[in-house]
DNA sequence: GGTAAGCGCTTTGCCCGGTAAAGCGAAAGG
DNA sequence: CCTTTCGCTTTACCGGGCAAAGCGCTTACC
């Protein structure tokens, strides 16, 4: 029999997937397209961008809208539940303001 | 010229390595030894964790406290930039209850 | 006394996930 | 024309996280 399914440990370990939580912050100053994406972003590949926008879609927190297809348009969205990670993301920003200085560039 | 340093990006790129969080949720309920923190995550192996925590200690937001060699005990805690990570954890605890399911087995 | 278990790790390979780079088919702009 | 842009996919690579074993030592049990 498996352990019981915890929602936190779940989201602990979707939230720590690499670029996850960019991808998130990014979307939440609107709606984007994937090239444009990228470039908020910022250094993510588009091989792992386009995994991690399949598993979020499918997770339900972002909405994925073919406008057209050629030429290409298409338009990645943060459903209602995706919205409420704004939370999470305003949590972090505010503890990076307070805690998080440059790095020493010596070493 | 590098670009400027930015602390959110930062610290989102510190929360999405793998395991910090659970680390971080794991030491909120108080102080551990090594293998206590390693049972209480669940599923580290310990070259990653002793590697995470080696990070944490250095950014200032976990503390090592050796108090004996032999017979060798550890205590790692939370800084006071640590603890104030909680409002992240919680963030992420209130979005999960919200809206993680059990994912569906039948796929 | 033997021996098993626990502590805090480090070391040793291995393997998979994220990487850079190239490309594609169509449209739009210089 | 030629380049750029769009939204990706494909290919081949490389490094980071992985399981497993081990180490020096103490404590607990039989």
């Amino acid at each position: 029999m498996a352990e019981a399914f915890c929602p936190v440990y779940a989201a602990l370990n979707l939230l720590q997937e690499k670029w996850t939580l960019h991808i998130i912050r990014a979307l939440l100053e609107g709606p984007k397209g994937f090239n444009e994406l990228s470039r908020a972003v910022g250094g993510v590949n588009p091989a792992t961008l386009s995994q991690r926008l399949d598993q979020l879609v499918r997770l339900g927190v972002v909405e994925k809208r073919v406008e057209s297809y050629m030429p290409p348009r298409t338009r990645y969205s943060l459903t209602p539940a995706g919205e409420e990670l704004e939370e999470v993301v305003q949590a972090i920003e505010r503890w990076a303001r307070r805690h998080l200085k440059a790095p020493d560039p010596a070493r």
